[in-house]
DNA sequence: GGGCGTTGCGTTTTT
DNA sequence: CGCAACGCCC
């Protein structure tokens, strides 16, 4: 479908209202409908795996346009990952037919309340601009704290503090509201006074943590009132993706917004509620009709993934959960293959078992790309990786460390920010000694007193004492270069591209240099990676726009080049599918995991539960389950039990296979087939496994990211045209070049900002 | 400030 | 067992 440029959701809608039958309802099975038009009023859609739950969600927003109901700009649509807000928007398009720039209120929770808080960020004290910290400024600034407080670091640490706080506020809870026993788990009683005095560090830095994004709206709501009704107004109808992943924070904050028009439509699967550890409270969804009354709850039940036995083998196991609302899954598609489990003597057995099975279903022309292995911990990707590059099978590792969190982008990121906002203090601390410069913890400490003397930014600290005797000359030197650097670099901004400016950043800063030098073998991957970023970076207009999507989007794509096998832990698969799924380690204290029971007993037990139904309900045609009776474990040989979600799978549905050595530790090398067809399949198979491209672990990247940023080039808005920006307020635009705007701010006078930073005056 | 030895820990992950 | 984080010494 192609669609004039700039035309809008609302003049498509407008423009649909006449025709006949909407086509999008097509293929909707009577549920799925129902869940689609069932516009007013509270609406829970229990989703069950492989039924159409995006669909819904999706065609539903396409209903509501087409209905002429509300405008793009009056429905909230949240998810809980990028991706996923990415997907919908996608699919939107497509059903729709253009673009989705008229969507701005759908996206993360942490997206929209950001959105939010720029906007209103003085009624929180904050201001406008504020930064977004990550884990590790988080830990930084937490251990700064306990060490003003004369905490010993050692049987307190920061790290743990910090999940205190993150659970805190998962749960809503402001520091005056943290329940009194509760405050004394840390340190003696410090925990809510170190609470208190990290969220007024906060305040001075003019920063927020992930947790302060939610939990500040949620303020923000709770004390104006009137900010809160503008919102209730503005959204008329509302939507949650995976329901059974909010916690009690974003539980309330959606309340809220709800009391306005009713319309609040969740959707999600209480079986596929794996999150538990992280405040993910299963309880919002069992709970849903007390806390919208009037709600109607619509059951997806209608399975379009997987094939009989694997779907009754996944429900028998589901069902011996009791915290669920329950719901029978069926499918059309036929029985197919029973659910294969496969006893083995050791882990090092299973991966050759599992790698002989991926070998015979590509002999049989199955490819590599719809089949995975899910295991419950990254432990045990060692022996599986071990035999995959043994054998040469291309293999591809998802999840792990993202590219974001990667050291080396992280530290360029600060070279950036501290370029572009110098009183990111954090960010500073990180890169001022980074590649070294003789500027440790002691030739520094007159610029740390210097600033918490006066209240200033250390850079600031920095730039007066160098003027100064304060600090040893050599330090004094090392500074004054370096804020050199900074000045020129600054300089230079005005005239150069900022992919440009950044690669001259790193070289001239030394941080290539830093490791070139390095002779470490991960010195090489880190090289590309700053490539990588920089050409990353080209997909924004400028420097603020790329720093401001990467502070919230920590997300990367795997670039598809060639077929792999998948390899991923049970949490990252959820949401994918695949033909073909291994299923390794089925065995007590591994799946279900010790740690999970000891820590949270039976609601543990059921949580590892909804993971195994999880694993199982990914694959569409073959799953095998398998487990070893010896494992390698932190370096000692363990011998364990079959996992009892093994026992819980239901006979009918399972075939065991015979592993030769099972029992024994005879290592049996003979390859147990499961096809007859082998010899004929052979010739295709003609060529030796190790002439095929020798897998390697493949380096993530952010390729599939980078497609989806358009540049804008016709402008929308003319001279004269009074606009919003969101660090500098309103204004009037002076002149357009291309997609750079002159703006004359009311407060912040003339600035030339990017013509996709500033959005039209709210006209609620 | 860097290098090296010791210690402790070891499930899942997004924003 | 393997790694990361920390502390001590030069």
């Amino acid at each position: 479908m192609s669609q004039t440029a700039g035309q809008s959701l609302s003049q498509m809608a407008t423009k649909a209202i006449n025709r006949p039958v909407p086509d999008y309802l097509d293929g909707l099975n009577g549920e799925q409908r129902e869940a689609v038009e069932t516009l007013e009023g509270p609406v829970l859609v229990l989703a069950g795996a492989g039924t159409g739950k995006t669909r819904v969600l999706t065609t539903r927003i396409a209903h509501i346009l087409n209905e002429g109901v509300a405008s793009s700009w009056n429905i909230l649509a949240v998810t809980f990952t990028n991706k996923a807000a990415f997907e919908m928007k996608e699919r939107i398009g497509q059903l729709v037919g253009c673009t989705v720039e008229g969507m701005p209120w759908l996206g993360t929770f942490h997206a929209i309340c950001v959105k939010i808080l720029r906007r209103h960020a003085e009624l929180v004290d904050l201001k406008s601009g504020f930064t977004i910290l990550d884990t590790d400024d988080q830990i930084r600034l937490l251990k700064q704290i306990i060490k003003a407080e004369n905490i010993d670091e050692k049987r307190w640490p920061a790290r743990h503090l910090a999940s205190l706080l993150d659970r805190w506020k998962n749960r809503g809870l402001v520091p005056s509201k943290v329940p009194a026993g509760e405050a004394y788990t840390f340190a003696n009683g410090k925990g809510a006074e170190l609470y208190e005095a990290y969220q007024k560090r906060l305040k001075e830095l003019n920063a927020v943590d992930f947790g302060d994004i939610l939990l500040e709206c949620l303020r923000l709501f709770q004390e104006h009132n009137d900010v809160l009704k503008e919102y209730q107004n503005r959204f008329r109808y509302m939507l949650v993706d995976e329901y059974q992943d909010t916690n009690v924070a974003q539980y309330l904050w959606l309340r809220l917004l709800a009391q306005g028009t009713h319309n609040v439509c969740c959707v999600g699967d209480d079986d596929q509620s794996i999150y538990g550890w992280r405040g993910a409270e299963v309880d919002n969804i069992l709970r849903f009709e007390k806390d919208f009354p009037g709600a109607k709850v619509i059951r997806l039940e209608q399975n379009y993934r997987s094939t009989g036995h694997i779907l009754a083998a996944a429900s028998a196991l589901i069902a011996h959960n009791s915290e669920r609302l329950g719901k029978t899954l069926h499918t059309n598609i036929g029985d197919g293959d029973k659910v294969l489990l496969r006893g083995c003597w050791d882990h090092e057995e299973e991966a050759r078992n599992i790698s002989d099975q991926i070998e015979q279903l590509q002999r049989e022309q199955h490819s590599f790309e719809d089949m995975a292995v899910l295991v419950r911990a990254s432990s045990q990707m060692r022996a599986i990786e071990d035999r995959f590059v043994t054998i040469g099978l291309p293999y591809r590792v998802i999840g792990g460390p993202r590219f974001y969190e990667r050291m080396e982008i992280k530290d360029a990121i600060a070279y950036f920010e501290v370029v572009f906002n110098n009183a990111n203090d954090l960010k500073f601390e990180r890169i001022i000694n980074t590649p070294k410069r003789g500027l440790g913890e002691a030739s520094l400490r007159p610029v740390y007193e210097y600033a918490r003397a006066k209240s200033i930014s250390l850079v600031d600290s920095a730039r007066t004492l160098i003027n100064t005797e304060e600090l040893r000359p050599a330090a004094r030197n090392s500074i004054t270069k370096l804020m050199d650097q900074f000045d020129h670099w600054q300089q230079m901004a005005k005239m150069m591209s900022h992919t440009e400016l950044a690669q001259i950043i790193l070289d001239e800063s030394g941080y290539t240099a830093m490791w070139q030098k390095d002779k470490s073998p991960q010195a090489p991957g880190r090289l590309d990676n700053l490539k990588e970023l920089i050409r990353f970076m080209d997909e924004f207009d400028t420097m603020a726009a790329f720093l401001e999507h990467v502070s919230l989007v920590m997300d990367t794509d795997s670039g598809n080049d060639g077929e792999r096998v998948s390899l991923m832990t049970l949490h990252s698969a959820k949401g994918l599918e695949f033909d073909t799924v291994f299923l390794p380690g089925w065995e007590e204290g591994l799946f279900p995991h010790q740690r999970s029971l000891d820590e949270s007993g039976q609601t543990g037990l059921e949580e590892e539960r909804r993971l195994a139904y999880v694993g199982i309900t990914r694959a569409k045609k073959r799953a095998t389950i398998s487990f070893a009776q010896n494992r390698l474990t932190h370096g000692q040989w363990q011998t364990s039990m079959p996992s009892r979600f093994i026992d819980e799978l239901p006979a009918d549905h399972v075939d065991v296979m015979e592993s030769l050595s099972f029992g024994s530790p005879s290592h049996s090398l003979k390859p147990q087939r499961m096809s007859s067809r082998e010899t004929v399949a052979e010739d295709i198979y003609s060529e030796p496994r190790w002439n095929r491209h020798k897998a390697q672990r493949k380096i993530t990247t952010i390729e599939g990211k980078a497609r989806r940023i358009k540049k804008v080039h016709k402008s929308a808005y003319e001279t004269g045209e009074r606009v919003f920006h969101q660090k500098f307020g309103y204004g009037h635009i002076t002149t357009i070049e291309g997609d750079k705007l002159t703006i004359d701010f009311e407060k912040a006078g003339e600035k030339r900002v990017v013509e996709s930073f500033v959005e039209k005056p709210q006209s609620t």
